[in-house]
DNA sequence: GCCAACGTTGGC
DNA sequence: GCCAACGTTGGC
């Protein structure tokens, strides 16, 4: 199994929005980087979800449901989505500010790539955010 | 609201 | 193929 992390602003989609609707698709990511880590997520995969701009912090889980398949609300290019489902907020969020604080994360591409949507993580790191909320 | 980072576009 | 200009993202 593998651990990402996705960002979203919250005015376009939130954590709130995926769990209302109970499965979200991941569309409009338009950067190759982000795409091609999509391309690599399996059912299953566990995925952290970051609000940007707006809380600035890892508010919950979710999990891969689909995998990847061509992004519908793409007018052209090569571009894909994945579905995901909600499986549970994290009890405290964890903000950006205590991400940058904790020296096991400090490799992790939301610190050193801040425009990337769609990163993976370690296990350790993963672990060590859950560990965080609790 | 500003600006740094960085990806993309287009002229040469 | 290089690189300057430009647009977008996202933190502050």
């Amino acid at each position: 199994m593998n651990f990402w992390l996705v960002k979203s602003e919250p005015d376009a989609y939130s954590y709130d929005k995926l769990e209302a609707e109970g499965r979200g698709m991941w569309d409009g990511v338009r950067n190759y980087a982000a795409r091609n880590n999509l391309r690599a997520m399996k059912e299953g995969d566990q995925v952290l979800f970051y609000h940007s701009n707006i809380g600035m912090e890892v508010v919950g889980i979710c999990q891969v449901a689909k995998e990847h398949y061509p992004d519908p609300t793409a007018e052209s290019g090569d571009w894909s989505v994945v579905e995901v489902i909600p499986v549970r907020r994290i009890k405290r969020p964890i903000t950006l500010k205590e991400i940058k604080a904790t020296p096991e994360l400090a490799n992790i591409a939301l610190i050193k790539q801040s425009r990337l949507s769609v990163m993976p993580l370690t296990a350790e790191e993963f672990e060590k955010i859950l560990k965080m909320s609790k």
